[in-house]
DNA sequence: TGTAAAATGTTATAATGTACTAATTAAAAA
DNA sequence: TTTTTAATTAGTACATTATAACATTTTACA
């Protein structure tokens, strides 16, 4: 299964995530002649600064505090850089949220689908042969030809699963 | 498989759908002891008037029109009453389209997916306790647990693969 | 360098959804 | 039945998400 569900809900160096994925976009932007222009960059910078997905508003006031010119990015120029990330598959729309995330495997053909928490709003995205090949095979049925889909899975992460058991029975030890 | 697809996606007799949908609802309502009222059971018939999910903005045109005395049915009215039936299991939300369709199988527990046409905007409720599986399976397997999933496929039902092939080769007979 | 195309800036507005208060209606208690 | 309480609906305003339309700037490249 290619997941990242590892790092996106433990504590990790973060940092590393960022390079990753600006690396990335760099080099299949670069195949593809699409400019990765300073604002789609800091857009999918600040979508990257998490693992949880991030509104579109939220993303225009991050932006504007970035800038320390104060000087306000409107939503036309988010929204329009938000389009490009997503027809590079740079981003992914989680339409449960009306949110956006990074997508950790860009470039690789794959039907994806998310782990949502509901605790601590991190998400996860998942690939397998298994489901996609399920979910094919079950609309084909009833004669449906697939051409896309939207999975979000809502639900606890394994941290969060271990904090609520923590706050239940707090004299016991977190278990690692 | 539970499923509505053949009548989703075929001519039927879609009175019956709206009748049906409006006795199963009256019956679980009075069940549950909650109360349908003459707003809440409008909304229902009015999302059941077709099998293509409906905007909240698109019901409360429809409504308005359909009170003769031009009177403006106003969009809090129509939320509250999706809320109460969003919460009494009558109808769904599709979360990729921002609308909302009617449940063809109020009171079973089902964690449903469904299959929505791109050309003819119909949709058709399913669920599979294969699919459902392989979805607790692979969440399971990232140590995720699952609360609540939302599945919704898009592309070409049977209705419209015919029809899409009937314009690609006119000389031939459609085929059943 | 000049020119067309692409990207961004700007304003306004569409579309979807909710908070809050008042008025009304239904249900329950006296 | 009348009173009281709770649930429902009406209405206004507003929050959030997204896009249309047009002006300006930047970039690619002939």
């Amino acid at each position: 299964m290619l997941t990242n569900s590892r790092l996106a809900y433990h504590h990790h160096d973060h940092k590393r995530c960022i390079s990753a994925a600006l690396q990335q976009a760099k080099v299949l932007c670069d195949d593809s002649h699409a400019r990765l222009t300073p604002i789609r960059e800091a857009v999918l910078k600040t979508i990257w600064a998490s693992h949880q997905p991030l509104g579109a508003y939220d993303i225009v006031d991050k932006m504007t505090l970035n800038t320390h010119t104060g000087k306000r990015i409107k939503a036309p120029t988010v929204y329009r850089a938000i389009e490009f990330l997503l027809e590079q598959g740079l981003i992914h729309r989680i339409a449960s949220l009306n949110a956006y995330i990074g997508c950790p495997f860009p470039g690789n053909i794959h039907n994806d689908f998310f782990l949502i928490c509901r605790s601590c709003g991190s998400a996860a995205e998942c690939s397998t042969e298994q489901l996609n090949n399920t979910v094919a095979q079950t609309a084909e049925r009833t004669g449906f030809k697939v051409e896309s889909q939207v999975i979000e899975i809502s639900g606890l992460c394994p941290q969060c699963q271990n904090e609520t058991l923590e706050k239940e029975t707090p004299q016991q030890e977190q278990q690692q």
